[in-house]
DNA sequence: AAAGGTAAAGTCATCAGATCACCTTGTCAA
DNA sequence: TTGACAAGGTGATCTGATGACTTTACCTTT
């Protein structure tokens, strides 16, 4: 019926590097940050070729499973097995269609992340949250780094979920649509008006009220769309029907 | 401030190719499934090394924008500019934790996307529905044709929202869940109410009744995450903390 | 003339060896 | 102690060649 005598159903060898270069790092238990075998080492304990190994290398890069530096090592990357890693490689900005769903597909992730996180946070989750909303409030007129901050809360209340899908998925949201977020905080001048509602959610956390945080995570998300759709956007040609 | 005079930002060769073969796939028209000029060729037109060309394509490749066949050529993949993509080297089986989280996740997002079906959801959109539980239903021995036709009902309902991000997010997230689906279908013998519950959600849409179809959906969803609690896994330890 | 198999050309897959660029570190001098 | 420098390790990239796979065109056979 399927085909059967395929032959032996070749895998690249480079695909099939990546998987036992993977699989070392587990066994061998190197953690994030440490640095793996020379690849010069690698290629030959494999017994490939090294531009065969550094295709394998390459794939494992691009899902963030390693980092290369270029004269001193590969090492393994800081969230070494993520369930996915958003499009390093895209063409152009993205359309004003594709940054209006993007923030409506926030919406029920980030409502339903704060909803969990009003009954998992910790302690510790809390007071990571207010380091953030401290380091925006002294930053409120660098939009760089307002803007890494502001990203990091919302992604520090989805990892606060305790479900790791809700805080992959926030993050690698908030990251594709960063760089825009900059263009509308610069048009729109919303840098109070967004901290204020931060700090708002924040209240509402710690006050393990729900049904509370929700509603603010709702209409904090419900403006940036609103000014979004405001916004007379020039983004690139949509690339993703 | 920031780190000035860096050296002109060196982003490695094969990344920045990558983004040019990108730019070249954009500019010359090049549609889903044509072939692109022969690796010799594009490396000679970009004055790079084959292999530095080949890591470019195996980036690419490794984002689903290009497919690579042996022997035949490099060609453009079918969603050439996805904005994030399952990580395909995952190690080992996702814990039962990662289970219970990536359906969790689901039903926020699911839901969200069956209630704009219910309102943009064209003909169209809705036979194709029909045409997957049709061949759905002429399937229930056979695992294999029927949890990919499940899964391309959930997609295929997603994909009326009109909302790409939903589309791509419930795709990417269904076919993380496929494989242990199995599993659970296996062991449950969800089968028949699986099928039954698919044809209310899609009887719901056609009565534009939102509200019934997110409900619907829900309970659907809830039914999956009540079987995987109960399942005494024994996935593997959790790679992605 | 049609059908089938075969051979050739094109293309990807992989390797080997070498050279250059970059980072790290240890040494030596001030 | 401090600073500059020099050497070794490592990644980056190129060239050239060989093998494997696909496709297509041709040629033989019926």
């Amino acid at each position: 019926m399927s085909d059967a005598l395929s032959p032996v159903l070749r895998q690249s060898l480079p695909d099939d590097l990546a998987q036992r270069i993977k699989a070392l790092i587990e066994a061998d238990g190197y953690a994030p940050g440490d640095r793996l075998p020379s690849i010069a080492v690698m290629a030959r304990r494999f017994g490939v070729g090294a531009p065969t190994l550094r295709e394998a290398i390459k794939k494992l890069e691009t899902l963030g499973a390693v980092v290369v530096k270029h004269g001193s090592g590969v090492y393994v990357g800081e969230r070494p097995n993520p369930l996915f890693v958003p499009n390093s490689v895209l063409a152009g900005a993205p359309s004003k269609k594709t940054l209006v769903d993007l923030i409506e597909a926030r919406v029920p992730i980030e409502t339903t992340a704060v909803a969990l996180a009003a009954r998992h946070a910790s302690a510790d989750d809390l007071a990571a949250m207010q380091a953030l909303l401290d380091r925006a409030e002294a930053n409120l007129d660098d939009d760089d780094v307002l803007n890494a901050t502001n990203m990091a809360f919302h992604t520090a209340i989805a990892a606060a979920s305790g479900n790791t899908v809700l805080h992959q998925l926030s993050d690698v949201l908030a990251r594709l649509f960063q760089d825009e977020q900059r263009v509308i905080i610069d048009i729109f001048g919303s840098r109070e008006r967004d901290h204020a509602e931060h700090v708002g959610i924040l209240d509402a956390l710690r006050a393990r009220d729900e049904a509370l945080a929700v509603e603010r995570m709702r209409t904090h998300l419900e403006g940036v769309r609103a000014a979004l759709l405001q916004w007379d956007g020039d983004g690139a040609p949509d690339g993703t029907p």
